[in-house]
DNA sequence: AAGCCGGGGAG
DNA sequence: CTCCCAGGCTT
């Protein structure tokens, strides 16, 4: 931030402001101010495109209108509304913070970013964009769009995989802050999304191309600077789909490790039930820091005392396949039940 | 400060 | 195939 010190780039923000008022997206968490939906909607977006989230945001919204109500749901049914969205700490994480507002805040949603910053998977990024857009509050939402949209228009090299960017990129937004931070923030993120772009951004449409460093030096696809690379390792899992007559057994994960407390298959069996091992298949999964490899080796218990046996152990939950959906699965285990369905 | 957590769509 | 998205938590 070597040259941008002596400079106003204040004419930059409402440039933005103005450009925003005629290119909004029309979504529909920007019909209110509720901060409870505000804050859904953020959580619900984090690492989430637009039109991944919507279906889950509106279906969320529809189930627990409000704080109260997503404070007194049961845990599971929070997390069957954030299945297949992924990084389910944050499903988990909400329904914390909203037992935290009714404890904390009697059910009033906290106006001040250092109170909202409190609660459980609200980060820095999102206390600014709640407080800003819900309660006039004046901190830059920082997410990706604000390092794309900003080290492009000052060409700055700031490397964004470092752990200071979020601190160096909030100054930088700070030269350009207006007033108005809420709609700012908003219309950053589009912005971001719409024209700014990763690839192939669409410069010509931008209100800020006239004055965008990488632009004039063609140099779009240079910015961000990110050097750190994510790598997947493999990881090989075992499962074995135990079922009998439509029905299955299933556990629930535990809150460490991937799909934090969703359901899956057995990953062991005992030796009674070995003689009714069918056949095995496997799933090849990708997810951002592992290549799956699931076996699922099929369990028909034939037999109706061993069955028995097994559900009086009540060491298992048992599932079946005409309401498998009503519990979360991870989206291979769920796919692979959908596909037993069709046998 | 670095590593980890999903799933999907774009190119 | 690679990249990255309205980030945050844990260690």
């Amino acid at each position: 931030m070597k040259n941008t010190e002596t400079s106003d780039f204040k004419y930059i923000g409402n440039i933005l402001l103005n450009w925003y008022k005629k290119n909004a997206r029309d979504l529909p968490f920007r019909q209110t101010k509720d901060p409870y939906k505000i804050w859904i909607c953020e959580i619900v977006f984090q690492q989430t495109r637009i039109n991944q989230g919507l279906n889950h945001y509106n279906n969320f919204i529809k189930r627990f209108p409000d704080v109260k109500t997503l404070a007194e749901a049961a845990e599971d049914e929070v997390l069957l509304h954030w299945k297949g969205l992924g990084y389910y700490s944050r499903a988990i994480n909400i329904h914390k913070a909203a037992k935290q507002i009714m404890a904390d805040y009697h059910g009033s949603f906290p106006s001040e970013y250092g109170e909202i910053l409190k609660l459980k998977g609200v980060g820095k990024y999102t206390a600014a964009a709640v407080s800003s857009i819900c309660f006039n509050g004046k901190m830059p939402a920082v997410d990706g769009n604000f390092y794309r949209v900003l080290s492009r228009f000052f060409a700055d090299g700031f490397d964004i995989s470092n752990s200071k960017a979020f601190s160096y990129f909030s100054e930088l937004a700070a030269l350009i802050l207006p007033e108005k931070v809420g709609d700012f923030n908003q219309a950053m993120m589009d912005l971001g999304s719409e024209i700014c772009k990763p690839k192939n951004p669409l410069c010509g449409e931008c209100p800020l191309h006239e004055n965008c460093l990488a632009f004039s030096l063609q140099k779009m696809s240079s910015f961000p600077v990110k050097t750190k690379k994510v790598k997947a390792e493999n990881l090989q899992l075992t499962y074995y789909f135990v079922h009998r007559n439509g029905q299955f057994l299933i556990q629930q994960r535990k809150d460490d490790f991937i799909w934090k407390k969703l359901f899956e298959f057995l990953p062991e069996i005992s030796v009674e039930l070995e003689p009714f091992v069918r056949n095995a298949k496997t799933i090849n999964h990708k997810l951002t820091h592992k290549n799956l490899s699931i076996e699922i080796f099929d369990v028909d218990v034939t037999s109706a005392s061993v069955w028995k046996a097994l559900i009086g152990t009540k060491k298992y939950i048992i599932s079946d396949f005409e309401n498998f959906h009503e519990k979360s699965f991870p989206k291979p285990l769920e796919n692979y039940i959908q596909n037993s369905l069709k046998d």
